[in-house]
DNA sequence: TATTTTTTCAAACAAGCGTTTTAATGATTG
DNA sequence: CAATCATTAAAACGCTTGTTTGAAAAAATA
């Protein structure tokens, strides 16, 4: 006999929070179109009614979630770059420096979602990949300022590259990072066992280094001037 | 005065094949559920009963669309592996022949379709992230073997990297592949406004070197037995 | 031309969607 | 305790979805 309370196992959280949560797997899985109001009620044990009280829509509920998820990773981004610019003395960060502040925040926040891991992946990667436009449109205020930091700071790391050609591999860099993520879930079918997803860690690290390599060596082999 | 018939402009073509390509426009466009029979009637100028009479019903309409799509794309991947290993003398295909092999072929495809010719790009990338499951299964189907292929060819390119590796960097790079395809339509307002849609071959030709050297570069990197 | 088969069309079907409404409940404050 | 507020709950709203129906039109066959 146990002198704790009959219900100890469920401090259930504010269905605000719960319809956020639910929100994001749902969206991760099936998308915009796929989520219903309804499958998100039913996952977070909550009203139908519930969301559009506390949101006013789905587009709200959606954008609500997104923004929650996304800010923190780009402020970490930010701040790594702070941090390697501060290490090595006020020098401008190298290339492979500047990926690892743009791919590693991810798996940072991957790592401490500890349920269902690789969801976050998949919801970031649905964000670029959605055709919903008001997606397009926060996905712009979210992120063009942040690629246009980024490419300032390969612009000082290549000096001698032409802007265009940094415009050019930044964007595959940041294609292939969101592929790798929108893919990761299938790694075990696509490696035939080999490669599982649990190892994210591995997956981040190596696609970190793919990428540096490929923006690298793309600069290097295009015209200088 | 031309003795030609008085309506020559439209040759209209089937009903049935006026809307499979109705289906890949909306599906590129919208992905699966964002896609209407609706829709595809109004965009085909044909009747909402239409697709049910011609396909029976919406998946397997979307799916014929798609066998249809991609089918000639892996065999055209194919055929320039084969061709890559005559011209060698039956020497195993670099790195770079493999993955112009398995990239070229959909920039061919882009630049066939010359009305919307990005929407291919758009389309073969939608197949991987859709999360609707019969897609994923006619995925397997079609890209399981097409996939071993690539990891014996690769193999036989690096015969001292661990099978391991060549599966990780390979899913890197199909990944990267896909990635690229899909983001391809944000390229002028990702780099504002410096790269242009249009240049779908500088694409196409980048991202195989990009990929190619992330893959050459990783898998140097990486614990060689 | 007559007959059979194939294809088109408008209309309707049940089911699911986001949202709104109205009433009941719970918590907070005076 | 009474009163005010925030929250939950069930039911219904209008609309869109994929699919089916039955008759009209077109095409093919004899």
């Amino acid at each position: 006999m146990i002198s704790s309370p009959p219900k100890p196992a469920k401090p259930k959280l504010s269905t605000r929070r719960r319809l956020i949560d639910a929100t994001a797997r749902l969206f991760a899985e099936h998308g915009y179109n796929g989520l219903t109001m309804r499958s998100v009620a039913q996952e977070a044990d909550a009203n139908l009614a519930a969301a559009n009280y506390h949101f006013g829509s789905k587009d709200a509920l959606v954008l609500e979630m997104l923004r929650e998820r996304i800010q923190p990773i780009n402020k970490r981004r930010i701040a790594l770059l702070e941090e390697a610019r501060l290490r090595n003395g006020n020098v401008a960060p190298s290339a492979h420096e500047i990926f690892h502040s743009l791919i590693f925040p991810i798996g940072e926040e991957i790592a401490r979602s500890s349920k269902s891991r690789w969801s976050l992946a998949q919801l970031v990667a649905r964000t670029f990949t959605e055709p919903v436009c008001f997606i397009e449109r926060m996905h712009q205020k979210f992120f063009s300022q942040i690629a246009k930091l980024y490419h300032r700071e390969l612009s000082l790391a290549f000096p001698n590259a032409p802007s265009k050609e940094i415009h050019w591999h930044l964007h595959l860099a940041v294609s292939s990072m969101l592929g790798a993520l929108a893919q990761h879930r299938r790694l075990r079918d696509f490696t035939e066992g080999v490669c599982s997803e649990e190892e994210v860690g591995e997956m981040i690290n190596r696609l970190i280094r793919f990428v540096t390599h490929g923006f690298i060596n793309g600069i290097n082999s295009s015209p200088t001037e």
